[in-house]
DNA sequence: TACAATAATTGATAAATGTCAAGCAGTCAA
DNA sequence: TTGACTGCTTGACATTTATCAATTATTGTA
């Protein structure tokens, strides 16, 4: 069921910094091939260990990035619209490292790797997007195993919170817009441990009541967290 | 002191990937305004945090990248000649997220990153070549992040004990070419854990004697650390 | 609304991992 | 060769984290 991108949905894929620099023949033929689909939630879009077929883009909803080994699983990412993912493998024509599945209805674009590849060849503003891209990409990865290493979970928890604040723009009440157990995963912890560490940051201002999150004190909290930018400011 | 590269050194770096499709002129540009420097052991080349002003390429020698936060410390990753790094806060002209320091003595070059940049907007290859080391990165990052959230202590030493013996050809005994208490904070673990962790091996056919490694049952060892592709291959 | 299914919490316990202190073993230089 | 130094190992213990089982929300749906 392959269906053509509309006027609308094409605008939105173009903002992408990915996309942005390329000329409109090039974006145009793109989009060529590109189809988008609406599914479900809880579908596996891909599946870790096969090849990369298609760059997706989640314009809708949001997906979750996942790994496993040996019957253990673990959260790696959650990505919310607009965003691509699995650039790398794309660029590559590598096997998938992740797994991905909707956690709701969602919007996903799919742009054959193929022509990723061939516009790659073709347009070098391309290429320094996607520079640009997989640069960001890398540290950031680099910045989460600094996360993953250097504190224990209750730091990462607090830390998180910090960053959320942060993006629910300083509010001292937001949501956690995310399921419990699969933060636990994605700050690597069960989804016990988290509700005990949720409660070990009582002293530190922290309020949290099913997905609404108050932060009492913030100076306490921070001062517990010890955020830097370099782990934890996704632009540096 | 600016020491001009010798053409030995040259053609070595010369031999990257990530220079390799580089036209000559362009090469020999970047060469211009590098430098070669010879560090004594444990000397700090970069700290994290501060502006990536050069692309470094080992050439002799180790170099040890690792980060910090809050007191502590954590041993990222161990290069051996050739290797380049810190591409990524090269291109985006950004902070490091790594401090580097030599271990043993070792030669540096050192490529300017305003050179780098500059040839990279000259030269489409050069594009395509620093996208290819770039995505290889990522994907290495993402697989160390599925090591560490997926694998205990004791299975990430396994793997690794699997992979060196794959780097030694197989052998059933060979050397471990790291110290262990760097080893074990690369493995995310403490250096008596590792020490016991080593113990623990035994019965899985591991035997462990200062610097030197015998595997005396390696179906075993394979049993119990499963290794898989999508973590341990670094070419997938 | 009520039911079933799923997610979150809690307590008890176990396993993994870290810390501290002491002793041992190899290295290097006087 | 000796002595200081450093890294490695070991044991005792503490902390962190996971597991298991039971209970309590919460959600989605008939």
């Amino acid at each position: 069921m392959t269906i053509r991108l509309s006027d609308d949905e094409s605008a939105e894929v173009r903002h992408l910094e990915l996309f942005s620099g390329l000329d409109d023949a090039h974006f145009a033929e793109l989009m060529l091939g590109a189809y988008v689909q609406t599914f479900p939630p809880q579908i596996e879009l891909i599946h870790e260990g096969e090849p990369a077929d298609f760059l997706h883009v989640v314009t809708s909803g949001s997906v979750e990035l996942f790994a496993s080994w040996n019957g253990r699983e673990t959260t790696m990412a959650t990505l919310a619209p607009v965003s691509t993912f699995i650039l790398a493998a794309t660029i590559r024509d590598a096997p998938y490292l992740m797994s991905a599945r909707t956690l709701e209805k969602s919007r996903i674009v799919l742009v054959p790797s193929r022509d990723m590849r061939a516009i790659f060849d073709l347009d070098p503003t391309f290429a320094v997007a996607v520079v640009s891209e997989l640069a960001r990409a890398y540290r950031q990865v680099v910045k989460n195993t600094k996360n993953l290493k250097l504190r224990t979970s209750l730091e990462r928890l607090a830390n998180y919170l910090v960053h959320r604040q942060e993006c629910a723009g300083g509010r001292n009440e937001f949501g956690l817009d995310i399921e419990k157990r699969r933060l636990a995963s994605y700050l690597g912890m069960t989804p016990e441990n988290l509700s005990r560490a949720i409660r070990q940051l009582r002293p530190y201002g922290v309020r949290v009541n099913g997905n609404h999150v108050t932060i009492t004190d913030k100076a306490d909290l921070l001062a517990f967290a010890k955020p830097e930018s370099l782990i934890d400011d996704p632009n540096s």
